[in-house]
RNA sequence: GGCGAGGUAGCUCAGUUGGUAGAGCACACGGCUGAAAACCGUGGUGUCGCCGGUUCAAGUCCGGCCCUCGCCA
């Protein structure tokens, strides 16, 4: 087997390949079937060069779960897939939201699916994930003031007295929230005070169906593997001219990883702290993709090939 | 070689008049319901440079040694 080697994951490039022979998903005799596939990794698990691969192999489209992938203009920092769709989408002032990201998800989906082909779903943001391919029911929008107002209380008043106010008004959701979690605990009043809740009785995170007949993979790989593919990736990045990217990119931006590095400290600085938080990140989608219900986890220490095979044989299985 | 500063957690450091250590970051684990590459919670992971001395008790005081940095030769 080649695949053991490092940068198995990138050389299998659909261009430099002759393409091989589709054949549909469906077969004649199958069981249920499976719709859509999910692919779920840490970053630098391959997940990108995977979900290619089972591209040249059946009919079917990439959509992109990622949740910084979708703006446009800094396709190296965000490691940028062009081939899939809702990638570079949005411009980087625009504050987008996970809701809207699932509309978008959902029509793209139904799209391919209605032309005859299989979608992809592949991206490493947990919670677009979910979205993406569940119908998780993602709150309503708060009245535009709501949050300043809360936020304020918040900072005025201190966490204690906004955790004891909703603990009134939303004891389901106080119960839920550490008083600490800013975020968390302004958001649950402001969608209180629009008649909702941060914390439904019924629906829960993980508990939501699937929409349609999915197979959700996860891209499994040690963590001495990820290491070493992300250890000089960040190095590739600045000879790729992230910097000029990162200066072309304004003031206003989503909070990618690295950026602030990038832009303010010096190259090797940077370098390392870019490395450092891209580790730290990757683990933390490992934690996520634990999580995940119905995964089902594949080897991903070797070529793109093998690895879309294995997951085309579950796939057909079902 | 002389003078000065310093050696405490993976890193940067704090440690009162002696009572066998603690912050931030990192790391590990957990949470996550329209910011998720975000946000929050829990956890100390240690031959306090080494050897000896004083003391009931030493990271802390005393002596010696080793190492690092700076200045002067």
């Amino acid at each position: 087997m080649a695949g053991r080697l490092l940068p198995a994951a990138q050389d299998e490039r659909p261009q430099e390949r002759t393409p091989i022979a589709q054949r549909p998903l469906k077969g004649a005799a199958s069981g249920p079937g499976v719709a859509v596939i999910g692919v779920f990794g840490p970053t630098a698990s391959g997940k990108t060069a995977v979900a290619e691969a089972i591209a040249e192999r059946i009919p079917a489209e990439l959509v992109s779960a990622d949740s910084m992938q979708i703006y446009r203009g800094l396709p190296i920092l965000t490691n940028q897939d062009a081939s899939a769709r809702l990638v570079g989408i949005w411009p980087l002032d625009r504050q987008g939201t996970v809701g809207e990201y699932q509309r978008l998800a959902h029509a793209a989906i139904d799209e391919i699916a209605a032309a005859g082909k299989t979608p992809v779903v592949v991206g490493g943001s947990g919670l677009w994930f979910q979205a993406a391919l569940t119908d998780v029911r993602l709150p309503a929008d708060a009245p535009p003031d709501a949050r300043v107002r809360w936020e304020r209380l918040y900072d005025r008043r201190g966490p204690a007295t906004a955790h004891a106010v909703l603990e009134r008004r939303d004891p389901r959701a106080a119960a839920r929230i550490h008083p600490n979690d800013r975020k968390r605990v302004v958001r649950a009043l402001e969608l209180w005070q629009a008649g909702g809740t941060l914390v439904p009785e019924q629906p829960r995170l993980w508990a939501a169906a699937l929409r349609l007949p999915t197979l959700v993979v996860g891209l499994d790989a040690t963590g001495e593997t990820l290491t070493a593919r992300i250890r000089g990736r960040a190095r590739a990045m600045f000879d790729q001219g992230v910097e000029a990217e990162v200066r072309a990119a304004g003031e206003v931006t989503p909070q990618v990883l690295g950026l602030d590095a990038v832009r303010t400290l010096p190259r090797e600085d940077a370098i390392a702290e870019l490395e450092r938080a891209t580790l730290r990140f990757a683990a933390y989608q490992r934690k996520w993709m634990r999580r995940i219900p119905g995964i089902v986890m594949i080897d991903a220490e070797r070529t793109a090939g093998e690895v879309a095979d294995a997951i085309l044989e579950v796939a057909r299985a079902r």
